[in-house]
DNA sequence: GAAACGATTATCT
DNA sequence: GATAATCGTTTCA
């Protein structure tokens, strides 16, 4: 898409909020990730929201503090904080909240848009693709789909080949808040965000 | 130095 | 429902 009316990319100041607050609002924007040969997007269907230093959660909570891994989340503003999960796995975070203050939100599942043809290329394995459900249901899911790598670490996400566009708002109704997913510490706090009944979202 | 532990997923029972 | 894959960070000696 391209010309007038074509959306364009959310400025840093949208990150410049708490991240509970830019985890819901990223509901139903689109991330958009291009390579040489190829152009991938989706809509955004499920986030999660890690506050700061006093989220035990966090990759940089108090009691870890500032280290090799988690330079990004220190970063200003709408720059992505990628991690290796697990050892297997990318995620992708948006830095939320001031300079120096370390809080993101992470990217947890898409409605494929744009390339669902080459997102299914790329999660073939022994000559099996997965079904198109899941080929974004989830955190590591996406970004091997949208082929986001460390490489990406850092990134502004107002500008190629990693941005976010704004998206059709989602009215209240549409979003459920619950329980963060996969964590040991402060996982019942609400800051999981998902769309209604999407049959995008990793899980539920 | 050594060992345990994940903001997960695919695969097996 | 259980578990292997797989590696950087953190923790403990």
């Amino acid at each position: 898409m391209s010309g007038p009316g074509a959306a364009s990319p959310l400025p840093a100041e949208f990150y410049a909020r708490p991240a509970d607050a830019v985890a819901r609002s990223l509901l139903g924007c689109v991330l958009v990730a291009v390579t040489s040969a190829d152009r991938t997007s989706g809509r955004i269907v499920e986030t999660e929201a890690y506050l700061g230093p006093h989220d035990p959660a966090s990759h940089a909570a108090e009691r870890i503090g500032r280290t090799a891994r988690n330079q990004s989340m220190y970063g200003p503003p709408g720059i992505a904080y990628i991690y290796r999960s697990y050892g297997v796995h990318w995620c992708l975070n948006a830095v939320t909240g001031h300079h120096d203050y370390p809080a993101a939100v992470l990217i947890r599942a898409l409605e494929p848009r744009e390339g669902i043809e080459v997102m299914r290329r790329r999660r073939i394995v022994d000559g099996m693709p997965l079904p198109d459900r899941a080929l974004c249901s989830g955190p590591g899911r996406l970004t091997a789909a949208l082929a986001i790598t460390r490489a990406l670490d850092g990134h502004p996400l107002d500008r190629p080949p990693l941005w976010i566009e704004a998206g059709e708002a989602l009215a209240d109704a549409d979003v459920v808040c619950g329980p963060r997913i996969g964590i040991t510490r402060a996982a019942e706090w609400p800051l999981r965000y998902r769309q209604r009944a999407s049959p995008w979202v990793s899980r539920g």
